[in-house]
RNA sequence: GCGCCAAUAGCUCAGCUGGUUAGAGCGCCGCUCUGAUAAAGCGGAGGUCGGUAGUUCGAGUCUACCUUGGCGCACCA
C-alpha cells in the first residue's frame, strides 16, 4: 500500500517535511559519500559576502550551481561541495563606516585600524543565518559545516604562499603609473573594478584654455600680437599640473587672429572650438610647433608645490622622479608632438598633465616633462592657490574664474559624457600617478588567452566575446589597496637598503632572523601583522611590512589553492583531482571579476585553467523589464516567493523560462502558472495512480508483460525522454531538460492517462489492467529521478512513496539512487508519430462534433477520415480504437474521398474528419445510458461517497427510462458500483435527485450498501 | 566610438543545419466536458516574425546596414 495522496497538496508544507528528513537521516552528506570511490566531479563555489541578505539574484545562481552536481551523483560521481565565504575587502569595510558614520581613512585610523577591522570581522557574518537558511530551503546541497573563509589564518597563509610563487617568478612588481584613484576611499582600484563604475551623461566642464606663448616663440612663429595656444579639458582641477602642450606632428595648426591675440589652434578643430570667422594669420604644421614654449597657467613655485621631473627609463622601477627642480625664471614649458592628439575632439592641441592621466604620465617619461603633483590622495587640492583645500570637483569653478580675471579662459560650457566613479561608494575616481603593487598578468596573456580556449562556456558567446575580448585587452593587475579589512601584502621592506622579501608563511616568517612582534593568538590582519619586523637578509636592517592590503578579488580567485589552504595541508590536491574545477557557475558581471581572477591566478601559478564548465547566467530584471535597486523598491524578497509556491516551483521557473544566460523578467505569476501546469499537473497524476493502486492493491512488477499500444507508445516518449534529459544536463543545459519533462508531464496527464482511465477503473484484474498500473508506476518512477535535480523535493516525495513502500530496500532516497538509464529498444518513433496522428484525428473529430452540438457523450455511429498518406492511413487503421473511444463513435473509416453529405467537417495537416450524426434510437439509448451514469456518479460526489464504496441504485421513469436500465444494466453497475439497480421508490435515507434527461422525467437515488 | 546579446500573438517563450497557410503556454471571449485534475476539450479574436536592402527557385531562419533595449570595452585630453 502507498500513503494516501490527496490532489490538493500545499508544496511549501510538503517542502518543510522533506527538508526535515534530509537533515534527519544526512542524506546531503550520504548521497556525497555513497559515491566516494567514483570519478571526481568538482564544483567551486565562488563565494558570497553575508553582510547583506541574499535576494533572488543569489537564488538563482545558486540552484544553478546545485543542479549540476546532484545530476552528476545520480551519475556515479563523487562530488564534495565545499561552501565559502568572502569576507574581505572594500565593500565590508564601506558597510563598516557607513555603520560608524565616518567618511574618510582619517576617521579609521583615529578609530583604530584594531577596533575597525574587528568590526568588520563580526560584519561579514551578520547575515550568515539568512544565507544558511535560504541556501537549505532552496536545496543547494553544499557543505555549509564546513566553508572556506578567506579571512581566515590559513587562508590567508595559502594566499601569502600564491603571491610569493608569483613573486618567484618575477611576475609581482611595484611600479609608479597613474592608476583609477578613489579619494574617498583612499585607494587605487583595479581595472575590472571601474569597469563596474562607469556613468554616463556625467556633466562636467568643457572649458578652452589659453597657454600665452612667450615672446620667443611667438617671434619665431611671426605673430606681433601677443599669442596663446588654445588647449580644451573637461578637468579644470588638472590645469594647475600642466607641465607641455601636445600636438600632431602631421596636422596644419593655425593662428586665428582675434581683436587683440592670437589663438593658435588645429585648422580642423578652429570652427567646432569657436574662431570660425576670424582670419587665419599663419598656417604652421605640428612638428614646427613641437619645442615652443609658453608660459605655465599656475607657476608651481609660486604656489608652493614641488616641481619633480619625469625620467625616462624603466616605468616600473620606484623613484623615477629627480630631486626638486630649482626655481628658473621666468618658468617656461615645451609643447611636444604627439601620436596620440586626435582631431575628433578639443583643438588639436592637447593639455598634459603627467600627475594625471595615464597617456600624460607617459609621455612625460618619454619627453621628461615637469612633474606636478597639487592634489593629495583624498583629492584636496594642495598648495596655496586661491583654490587650495578643496576637493578638485569644487575647485574646478574657482579655477575658472581664477583664469578668467586673468583673460586665460576662452571658452567656458559644460558637457555630458561618460565618467568613472567608485563601484562602491559613489566617488568620481580620479586618475593618479602613484606607486602601486602589480601582478604581472600581461606577462601570461598568451596563456590566459589559450587556456580559455579548453574552457566550455554556456552560453558560448562569452568566450570569445565578452570574456576573450576582456582577456585580449589585459592589463597588469594593480592588485594593492591602501586599505585595513583584508589579505595583508606579504611584503617586508628594508628601512636601511630598501630591499624587499616575499614572505610565504606563518612558518617562514616565525623562522626570519631577528623576528618580533609576532604576538598569539596569531592574526594575519593588520594591524597585528604590522608590528612584525625582522633583520634584512641583505644588509641586516630593520624589514617593516609594506602597508598595504590586497584586492579581494585575489582572495576569491585563489580559493581554488587556499580553501584546502594548499600547500601546507592537501598536498595531493594537483593530483587527487580537486584541481581543476569541472564546473563553477555565477552571473556575467564576474567576467571581469571571479572568472577573471580565477583565471588569472590559476595560469600564473600552474600555466592551466582551473575551471572547465562555466555556465555564466543572465541578470534577473523585474517584470517589467527595470532592473532590481532598493531605490526602486522593485526588489523581490525570495521568502515570500517560496513560502507561496515552494521552492520547487522556483527552481524549475528558473531553469525552463528562459536559457540561463539570457536577461530575465522575473514575475511572480510565471512561478504561479508553473505551479500550476506543471507541479499540480504531476501531482495530479501521482494522486490518481496512488488512489486506484491502493484500491485494487497493486504491487509493482517489472515482469509483466506490456498490454497496449498506449503503455508501449508512453513508454517510448519515456526512454527517449530519459535520454533526452540525459543529454541535455551532460551539455549543462538546465533548460531544455525541464522543458522536455514538462512536454512528457503534459503527455502523460493529458493524454496517457485520459485515454488509460477506464483501465483503472475496471472491475477484474486482468493483464491488460496490470499493464496500465506497471506502466504508469514506471513512468512516475522514472520521472522521479530524472526531476530529482531540477525539483529535488517533488522527486523526493513522489520517489519515497512510490519506491519505497513496495521496495523496502531500495535506496532511501532519490538523491541515492541512480540517474535512469534509456533503453532505447523501447523507443518507437514510428508509433509516436501515429500516436500524433491519433490526438490530431481525435482532435478533429471533437471540432465536428462540436459544430453539430452533439455532445461527446452521446455515441455516434462513424467517423470518417481522409488519410494524407499511406502511413497515416495504416497509423490509423492500427490505432482506430483509440480514436473511437475518444471521439465516442462505434466505426472509424479511413476512405479516399468523403462522402457527399451534409455532415460537419474539420480538416487540418492534410487530414480531413468528417463525423456521421445520425443519431439511432439504439445510440440514442446508449447515449441515455452514458447520460444517466454521469448523473449517478456525480450524486455519488455530491452524497459524499468513497470511489470504492458500493451502492444499491433505485430509478424511477418512463418506458424509455425502464428500457435503458435494463438494457444497459450490467454497464451502469459497472460504471457507478451499483450492486443493483431496482425500479421503484428509492429506499429510505438514500440520496435522491430528479433530473430531466433529453425530455425522460427521471428520479434516481443512491445509497451507500 | 568599438564589441556582445536580445527583438516572433496582450504576456512568457519555442521555432535545429533556409522548404508548403509561423507555433506553444498563459490571458481574453464563446461553447462543451468533468469521479484524477484549482483540470481538460472545441471554437474565436490577436503576428507586415523590429526596419531596410541583398543572397536564393524559396528567408522568422543566411549577409550587410539601420532602429530600439540590455550589457560590456574605451587614452577620451
Amino acid at each position: 500500500m502507498f500513503e494516501t495522496v490527496k490532489s490538493k497538496v500545499d508544496f511549501p508544507r510538503m517542502e518543510e517535511g522533506i527538508l526535515a528528513w534530509w537533515k534527519e537521516k544526512n542524506i546531503f552528506g550520504r548521497s556525497v559519500e555513497a559515491r566516494r570511490g567514483g570519478p571526481r566531479f568538482v564544483l567551486y563555489e565562488g563565494p558570497p559576502t553575508a553582510n547583506g541578505n541574499p535576494g533572488i539574484h543569489h537564488v538563482l545562481s545558486r540552484v544553478f550551481k546545485d543542479i549540476i552536481p546532484r545530476y552528476k551523483v545520480m551519475k556515479g560521481y563523487y562530488a564534495p561541495r565545499k561552501a565559502g565565504w568572502d569576507t574581505h575587502g572594500l565593500p565590508v569595510e564601506l558597510e563598516v563606516e557607513k555603520q560608524l558614520g565616518f567618511s574618510g581613512k582619517a576617521q579609521i585610523e583615529e578609530y583604530g585600524v584594531a577596533r575597525f577591522n574587528a568590526k568588520c570581522r563580526d560584519s561579514v557574518f551578520r547575515y550568515l543565518r539568512e544565507w544558511d537558511s535560504l541556501t537549505e530551503r532552496i536545496a543547494f546541497w553544499i557543505d555549509q559545516q564546513h566553508p572556506y573563509i578567506t579571512m581566515d589564518n590559513s587562508y590567508i597563509e595559502s594566499v601569502w604562499w600564491t603571491i610569493k610563487q608569483m613573486w618567484d617568478k618575477g611576475l609581482v612588481y611595484q611600479g609608479y603609473r597613474v592608476t583609477p584613484h578613489c579619494p574617498r576611499c583612499g585607494t587605487s582600484l583595479s581595472s575590472h573594478e571601474v569597469a563596474l563604475g562607469y556613468k554616463d551623461d556625467v556633466e562636467d566642464p568643457s572649458v578652452y584654455i589659453k597657454f600665452k606663448l612667450t615672446d620667443e616663440s611667438r617671434q619665431k612663429l611671426g605673430l606681433e600680437k601677443p599669442s596663446y595656444f588654445l588647449a580644451w579639458t573637461t578637468t579644470p582641477w588638472t590645469l594647475p599640473g600642466n607641465t607641455a602642450l601636445a600636438v600632431a606632428p602631421e596636422a596644419e595648426y593655425v593662428a586665428v587672429e582675434m581683436e587683440e591675440e592670437y589663438l593658435v589652434m588645429a585648422s580642423a578643430r578652429r570652427e567646432a572650438a569657436g574662431p570660425g570667422g576670424e582670419p587665419v594669420r599663419g598656417q604652421f604644421s605640428g612638428s614646427a610647433l613641437a619645442g615652443l614654449e609658453y608660459q605655465p597657467l599656475f607657476n608651481p613655485h609660486e604656489y608652493g608645490i614641488d616641481r619633480l621631473r619625469s625620467q625616462a627609463g624603466d616605468k616600473e622601477a620606484a623613484g623615477i622622479f629627480q630631486a626638486q627642480e630649482s626655481p628658473t625664471t621666468p618658468l617656461a614649458y615645451r609643447v611636444i608632438s604627439a601620436d596620440f592628439v586626435s582631431m575628433e575632439d578639443g583643438t588639436g592641441i592637447v593639455h598634459i598633465a603627467p600627475a594625471f592621466g595615464e597617456v600624460d604620465f607617459e609621455a612625460g617619461l618619454r619627453h621628461n616633462l615637469d612633474f606636478v603633483q597639487p592634489v593629495d590622495l583624498q583629492g584636496r587640492v594642495t598648495g596655496n592657490y586661491p583654490f587650495a583645500g578643496k576637493f578638485v570637483k569644487q575647485a574646478d569653478p574657482l579655477i575658472l574664474e581664477d583664469l578668467k580675471s586673468r583673460n586665460l579662459l576662452f571658452r567656458s560650457e559644460t558637457i555630458r559624457h561618460t565618467y568613472p566613479f567608485c563601484w562602491r561608494c559613489d566617488a568620481p575616481l580620479l586618475y593618479y600617478a602613484k606607486q602601486t603593487w602589480y601582478v604581472r598578468t600581461t606577462a601570461m596573456k598568451d596563456r590566459l588567452i589559450s587556456g580559455n580556449g579548453e574552457i566550455n562556456w554556456y552560453p558560448e558567446h562569452i568566450k570569445h566575446g565578452r570574456f576573450g575580448d576582456w582577456l585580449q585587452n589585459n592589463v597588469d593587475w594593480a592588485f594593492s589597496r591602501e586599505r585595513y579589512w583584508g589579505t595583508p601584502l606579504p611584503l617586508w621592506r628594508c628601512q636601511s637598503c630598501g630591499g624587499y622579501e616575499c614572505v610565504s608563511g606563518v612558518q617562514e616568517l616565525k623562522a626570519k632572523p631577528g623576528v618580533s612582534g609576532l604576538e598569539e593568538p596569531l592574526d594575519l590582519h593588520r594591524p597585528f601583522v604590522d608590528q612584525v619586523t625582522f633583520h634584512c637578509s641583505k644588509c641586516g636592517g630593520e624589514m617593516r611590512r609594506a602597508p598595504e592590503v590586497i584586492d579581494c578579488w585575489f582572495d576569491s580567485g585563489a580559493m581554488p589553492v587556499a580553501q584546502w589552504h594548499y600547500p601546507f595541508e592537501n598536498e595531493t590536491l594537483l593530483e587527487n583531482g580537486r584541481f581543476p574545477a569541472d564546473f563553477i557557475c555565477e552571473a556575467v558581471d564576474q567576467t571581469r571579476g571571479w572568472f577573471y581572477s580565477l583565471h588569472a591566478i590559476s595560469t600564473l601559478l600552474f600555466d592551466r585553467p582551473c575551471y572547465k564548465n562555466v555556465i555564466c547566467l543572465g541578470h534577473i530584471l523585474d517584470a517589467k523589464g527595470e532592473k532590481m535597486s532598493k531605490a526602486r523598491g522593485n526588489v523581490v524578497e525570495p521568502w515570500a516567493v517560496i513560502n507561496k509556491y515552494g521552492a520547487d516551483a522556483l527552481r524549475w521557473y528558473f531553469y525552463t523560462a528562459t536559457t540561463p544566460g539570457n536577461v530575465r523578467r522575473f514575475s511572480e505569476e510565471a512561478i504561479a502558472e508553473i505551479s500550476r501546469r506543471f507541479f499540480m499537473t504531476l501531482w495530479n497524476v501521482y494522486s490518481f495512480f496512488v488512489t486506484y493502486a491502493n484500491i485494487d492493491r497493486f504491487a509493482p512488477d517489472s515482469k509483466t508483460p506490456v498490454q497496449s499500444e498506449l503503455d508501449r507508445w508512453i513508454l517510448s516518449e519515456l526512454n527517449q525522454l530519459i535520454a533526452d534529459v540525459d543529454a541535455a544536463l551532460a551539455g549543462y543545459d538546465p533548460t531544455e531538460a525541464g522543458r522536455k519533462i514538462e512536454r512528457f508531464v503534459d503527455g502523460l496527464s493529458n493524454w496517457y492517462v485520459r485515454r488509460s482511465r477506464r483501465r483503472f477503473w475496471k472491475s477484474e484484474n486482468d493483464a491488460d489492467k496490470l499493464s496500465a498500473y506497471n506502466t504508469l508506476y514506471h513512468c512516475l518512477v522514472t520521472l522521479s529521478k530524472l526531476m530529482a535535480p531540477l525539483a529535488p523535493f517533488t522527486a523526493e516525495a513522489l520517489y519515497r512513496n512510490l519506491v519505497l513502500s513496495a521496495y523496502p530496500n531500495a535506496p532511501e532516497s532519490v538523491h541515492l539512487a541512480d540517474f535512469p538509464v534509456a533503453d532505447m529498444g523501447r523507443v518507437d518513433h514510428d508509433l509516436e508519430d501515429e500516436t500524433r496522428l491519433v490526438m490530431t484525428v481525435s482532435s478533429l473529430g471533437r471540432a465536428a462534433r462540436s459544430q453539430a452540438a452533439i455532445k461527446v457523450r452521446q455515441p455516434l455511429a462513424r467517423l470518417l477520415v481522409k488519410a494524407g498518406s499511406d502511413r497515416a492511413r495504416r497509423g490509423l487503421e492500427r490505432l482506430a480504437g483509440q480514436v473511437m473511444e475518444e471521439v465516442n463513435v462505434k466505426g472509424l473509416e479511413v476512405v479516399e474521398a468523403l462522402p457527399e453529405k451534409d455532415w460537419p467537417v474539420a480538416a487540418d495537416a492534410g487530414l480531413e474528419v468528417m463525423v456521421d450524426t445520425e443519431v439511432t434510437p439504439e445510440l440514442a439509448a446508449e447515449g441515455m445510458a452514458r447520460e444517466i451514469v454521469h448523473r449517478l456518479q456525480t450524486m455519488r460526489r455530491s452524497a459524499g461517497f468513497d470511489i470504492a464504496d458500493h451502492i444499491i441504485t433505485c430509478y424511477q421513469g418512463d418506458d424509455f427510462v425502464g428500457q435503458v436500465m435494463t438494457g444497459f444494466a450490467d454497464y451502469v453497475r459497472q460504471e457507478t458500483l451499483s450492486e443493483s439497480l431496482e425500479a421503484g421508490e428509492p429506499e429510505d435515507g438514500a440520496f435522491v435527485e430528479r433530473h430531466k434527461l433529453a425530455g425522460h422525467e427521471i428520479v434516481l437515488g443512491v445509497k451507500k450498501v
